[in-house]
DNA sequence: ATCGCAGCCTGTACGC
DNA sequence: TGCGTACAGGCTGCGA
């Protein structure tokens, strides 16, 4: 599901394919909960007419800096999806909102699942501003983290995922940083030693650029799952070291990967690589 | 401070 | 074949 690499990835087709600079000719809503807490009338109303003049990422926000002030903050969630479209291309019954632009192309946004929202603001760092450190960024630095997990007493999953600790990682990256790094989803983060540490924050960043090389992970069907702009899946599933995994051998010892529920979601390690003491 | 859980949704994979 | 159920995982908000 879209994380880090799978958002850095729409971006980077977002702003090859020419959609910076456009105009915003209309907005069409066709799910209320996507624009929350503002109806779509009203959000219509403010963005219609916008010119784009950039497109970024902020942990796995899409940030869509518009003419006039305000951002848009795009987050894919589940199964959010960005596509470009010519009309009178019928409409998917999952694209929930279409912005028309004034090259006459349409900026689709499709979302099986609805969990994602379009958020209007002219503050986007109120809510960018409580997210943890880009783990990509040049400022990310191995000291400020490893000062930053031991003034923490939590277990590596649920701090991985938490996005105010750092920004990007989901379920799937989460699982194979710790792989690469060789510690136990379970272990907590005040008992790692300094090489550990060291491990952890050089894992992050390899697993995360290793995803944006790849384009993304695509598990299953690509309508579903992640797919890039033009509908492509990515290629990163088939370097996954652990990630779904269940019962086949680890790349490094051979040991059968399992699968354990940390945090209320799945977990896949080696249980050799990875001891828990 | 940290954890567990419900809720937001729908498609898919399973058992019978 | 069809039906029912569990499950997938990002994030928030709640109570413990």
């Amino acid at each position: 599901m879209p994380e880090l690499p799978e958002v850095e990835t729409v971006v980077r087709d977002l702003r090859a394919s020419g959609v910076v600079g456009r105009v915003i000719e209309s907005v069409r809503v066709y799910w209320p909960a996507i624009t929350a807490p503002l109806s779509p009338a009203f959000f219509a109303r403010r963005v219609r007419g916008r010119r784009i003049l950039e497109i970024g990422r902020r942990a796995k926000f899409i940030v869509i800096r518009l003419s006039g002030g305000y951002s848009l903050l795009v987050h894919l969630r589940m199964t959010g999806q960005m596509g470009l479209a010519r009309p009178p291309e019928p409409r998917d019954k999952h694209q929930h909102l279409i912005l028309r632009l004034d090259d006459g192309r349409e900026l689709r946004y499709r979302d099986i699942r609805k969990f994602g929202c379009w958020i209007l603001t002219d503050a986007p760092d109120a809510i960018t501003g409580r997210l943890g450190p880009e783990p990509l960024a040049p400022g990310f630095r191995s000291g400020d983290f490893i000062a930053r997990l031991s003034r923490h007493r939590r277990r590596l999953k649920p701090l991985l995922l938490d996005q105010t600790f750092i920004a990007g990682l989901g379920n799937i990256y989460a699982d194979e940083t710790l792989w690469q790094a060789r510690l136990h989803p379970l272990r907590r983060s005040e008992t790692l030693s300094a090489p550990e540490a060291r491990r952890l924050f050089k894992a992050i960043r390899a697993t995360l650029k290793r995803g944006i090389r790849n384009r993304g992970t695509t598990l299953g069907n690509a309508k579903a799952n992640f797919q890039s702009l033009e509908g492509r899946r990515g290629a990163n599933q088939e370097q996954l070291k652990v990630f779904h995994r269940t019962g086949q051998p680890c790349p490094r010892c051979n040991t059968p990967i399992r699968r354990l529920i940390v945090a209320q979601r799945s977990s896949h390690v080696c249980p050799r690589c990875q001891r828990q003491s």
